[in-house]
DNA sequence: CCGGGCAGGTTGTCTAGCCATCTTTGGTGA
DNA sequence: TCACCAAAGATGGCTAGACAACCTGCCCGG
């Protein structure tokens, strides 16, 4: 009754009802501003329990594809975009995602013992041997991004061990068996230093885009943590959050003189107040 | 059986106990790297399902609480931190769980038919009525952001009725049943022109770190669309994504002179790989 | 013509259970 | 001592059904 078989190796079925949805989205089936089909009528034409169709909604709704109330059906909210959790984590899979040809300049790769900060950053004693590469990225030939990363001993030695153009090193990492799940960026904006400056070929002083970045491999252990510049001309971020997930947060520096502030988190929302109509359903 | 039993009015079971479990994990049980128990001993501790508790799980691991990797028992992360969706939206609300005094000086509210971009922001006819408002807000009475608001009409007719020092038009707002599901932010960094210099008595050419957001109602509908500068040196965003959502972007400025670029997203992931042993737990 | 109320449809919450897949552990045999 | 294997334990995926809460549209009465 499945309306695609799907073979052994392939997704769960509520992920690959999610991609086919998704892809209906996209090409405007229906369209934004439109009702889905109830889940029940999702649920007979895959061949599916409610349940499973539940699983599905709830990842197009995390995605901010749909909006949800009780008792009234789902609405379309946009068309998906592009997705993959390794563009987050790595400038070349964006780069490639969006058709774009990255490029890796390797400005320096050291290998010595963990600071105080380093140690903190990375879970690591004081002293332990950590890995402190930088490197300057550039979006067909141009330089836009200067990418500062320190490794914990354990995945350093299987970057030190990778060429240093190597494109993605993300990729070759996950290659070799190392995995992510859950990162943890910082987002603020500094002025260009001169050796910034010089490695951009930018103004000293003129805006940078920073990215700061801490990534943890499923079993709980820090991966790598970075700090990325970008240029502010060439790059922004986007982030999407709805009532149901909010992932986001908004630190202030604490005395204008700081440097780890705390923190203003934006996770999930209890409350949820409804509209009165949904009347004038948006084009 | 319930540990807690709740009312009528409460929670439904699954965020209570999602509540109950972060609140321990605050106070430090377990502590981050240690293992959660087991499905079935929560479903039997807390007296419900154990499809209950995946619900509740699913909802600490979205928030990047815990981890999980099928067949090993799940890990807490870290800490929780505040949590609030309306700390997105909100500078009042932000600022208030962060304990300091949030305020606002109006500079310009004004009424006029909407522009071509406006109108597609807006999701309104060209020409139809939008209200712009322009307020600097303060914290502790320092000026730390330019916020330069756009609403529909049936919107601003509220907003306009408002004091024009009202702290918080969100929280107005939603007691005049207007509410905010979801939204999409755009963060970048622009240098500080002769105007916002003025406005936050900083010296023109300052970095500042831009939040463009467009804000949905359950229905669909835009609420408004606002273009926040913060001083860099007082605020910062960070965002927490994890392989199972990823809800950020990184959006490149087409060409170094471009307006409304095309977008990089981060969304889910559907491949994950695991890591070979979660030997060192961590601290 | 207008408004209220009711019925049916839809989503939200929860239960109980099944099997698959993966991790961990402990024991056995070389 | 060490490598391998099997069993137990854990999470992932899925089903079927029940009830609650809520929204919408229709019908009917005023």
């Amino acid at each position: 009754m499945l309306a695609t078989p799907r073979g052994p190796h392939e997704l769960p079925a509520y992920r690959h009802i999610a991609a086919e949805i998704a892809a209906g989205i996209r090409a405007g089936t229906p369209a934004p501003g439109k009702q889905l089909p109830s889940e029940s009528d999702l649920a007979t034409r895959y061949g599916v329990s409610r349940g499973t169709i539940r699983q599905t909604l709830g990842l197009l709704q995390v995605d901010g594809l749909i909006a949800s109330r009780q008792g009234a059906r789902r609405l379309v909210l946009s068309a998906p975009r592009l997705q993959s959790f390794a563009e987050l984590m790595s400038f070349s899979a964006w780069a490639r995602a969006r058709g774009e040809q990255p490029g890796a300049l390797l400005v320096e790769l050291v290998r010595r013992p963990a600071g105080p900060l380093e140690a903190e950053r990375l879970d690591v004693p004081v002293g332990a041997v950590v890995y402190v590469m930088t490197r300057v990225r550039t979006l067909s030939g141009a330089p836009v991004m200067i990418e500062r990363t320190t490794y914990p001993e354990w995945v350093g030695r299987l970057v030190a061990a990778f060429d240093g153009e190597t494109e993605s090193i993300t990729q070759r990492l996950e290659e070799a068996g190392v995995s992510f799940a859950v990162a943890e960026h910082t987002i603020d904006a500094i002025a260009c230093g001169v050796a910034d400056a010089r490695l951009l070929g930018l103004q000293p002083r003129t805006p940078l885009l920073r990215e700061r970045r801490r990534t943890t491999a499923p079993d709980g252990r820090p991966v790598e943590w970075s700090d990325d510049r970008y240029r502010a001309d060439s790059v922004a971020f986007t982030v999407h959050n709805t009532v149901a997930t909010a992932n986001l947060t908004l630190l202030p520096l604490p005395a204008r003189n700081g440097d780890e502030p705390a923190v203003r988190t934006m996770r999930r929302q209890t409350g949820l107040t409804h509209p009165r109509r949904p009347d004038e359903p948006h084009s």
